[in-house]
DNA sequence: ACGTTTCGGATACTATCGGTATCTGTAACG
DNA sequence: CGTTACAGATACCGATAGTATCCGAAACGT
């Protein structure tokens, strides 16, 4: 009996903090993602949370953890949306047409690339950021690699680089586009589209 | 006579503050470089070159202007060190071996990019600075289609894409592959040369 | 059922930094 | 030689990340 108790009060408890740390990194995000992460105070965000900022440092060591819990969960739904576009049967020009497709709504607003560089700035002087975001960086290259693997071996393509090297050239180009059209928006989403099929011509 | 003297004297004093603004540029250039812009504060700054904040003030209208300052410094640079990689008359391929060669111990160390979309996230929230970073970005995205063009041309490649989409490609793909290396030093820059080769294989 | 403890979150405070307003000394000039 | 203009210094303001402290309600033993 009294375990049962002790389990419903602990969550309650546990589970109203973690509603309030839910609700923090939904509303950081629409934040970060809307003014970048420099411009975006923790008294804003908690205020506009609901909360004061006494809250944010009860759920969160500070504004680095803040934002690297941001960043997953908007990393959760890219990897998602990557496979799914990647995951039809049929040949790898509609795969990259599907791709180009999710892409023009997803990270064709380039508002997360540019808080994913912008925050990768941090990690230069904090060693945490830096751990964190090398650790996430490792597993998103390992897994592009995987992918592009898997579409070449069906395709019957056969790469002049090797998989890793492929998954890092288009992973920094898809950075490093999105953050340019953060600049410009007349950049084309289609320009990624027309560099990957360069690469992964036969 | 009045002219000579007026001359001489306008030119003392704004030879003095010539000095003054080039030495600020470039301690700024290289704590910008080093630490980052936004951990890289005026007065440090000031202090190190060997004046007072009032001094930064006088000779730029802040600090967003400063660090444009600094990026033209090294944008002078950077074109000159990529348009001599390209000079030679070499075949395609010795031309991007002498450009990776540049790029090793130019572009390779990844500071410049880490300051150049760090200060890109600037731009959201300064008009003066999203006005003054397009336009140098329509210019070197010019400069490179050029490039690109001529190259191709001389080697005789059709590109399966306009000039201009393979520049942006390409200097996309070089901003983000320098913001992935200055959080992972282990990426080669070879990764740039081989995804560069793969589109411009005949 | 009640007193005690625990802890999520609020409040108050500090340090730092970009920016502004004002002042000063010196070079330019009549 | 007296006056003016301007480069640069100093003092100040507002905002913000982070810290220290406090409060009240939920959790728990008795």
């Amino acid at each position: 009996m009294s375990s049962v108790t002790v389990d419903q009060a602990t969550q309650s408890r546990a589970q109203r903090q973690a509603q309030t740390r839910e609700k923090l990194i939904e509303v950081a995000r629409e934040m970060f993602l809307t003014d970048g992460y420099a411009a975006s105070s923790l008294d804003k965000v908690a205020v506009a949370a609901g909360f004061s900022k006494g809250a944010v440092y009860s759920n969160f060591s500070g504004k680095e953890e803040l934002c690297m819990a941001v960043l997953d969960s908007i990393h959760e739904e890219q990897i998602e949306g990557v496979l799914n576009a990647f995951a039809g049967d049929g040949d790898l020009d509609s795969r990259i047409d599907a791709f180009t497709a999710w892409a023009r709504e997803g990270i064709g607003q380039p508002r997360w690339t540019a808080l994913e560089v912008e925050f990768a700035a941090v990690a230069r002087r904090s060693p945490y950021v830096a751990t964190e975001l090398a650790k996430r960086h490792r597993e998103v290259t390992a897994a592009i690699a995987e992918l592009v693997r898997r579409v070449t071996a069906e395709a019957g393509i056969a790469l002049p680089m090797s998989a890793e090297q492929a998954a890092v050239g288009l992973l920094g180009m898809g950075i490093g586009l999105g953050a340019m059209r953060s600049l410009d928006a007349s950049i084309d989403v289609d320009v990624f589209a027309a560099m990957m099929r360069a690469v992964l011509r036969p």
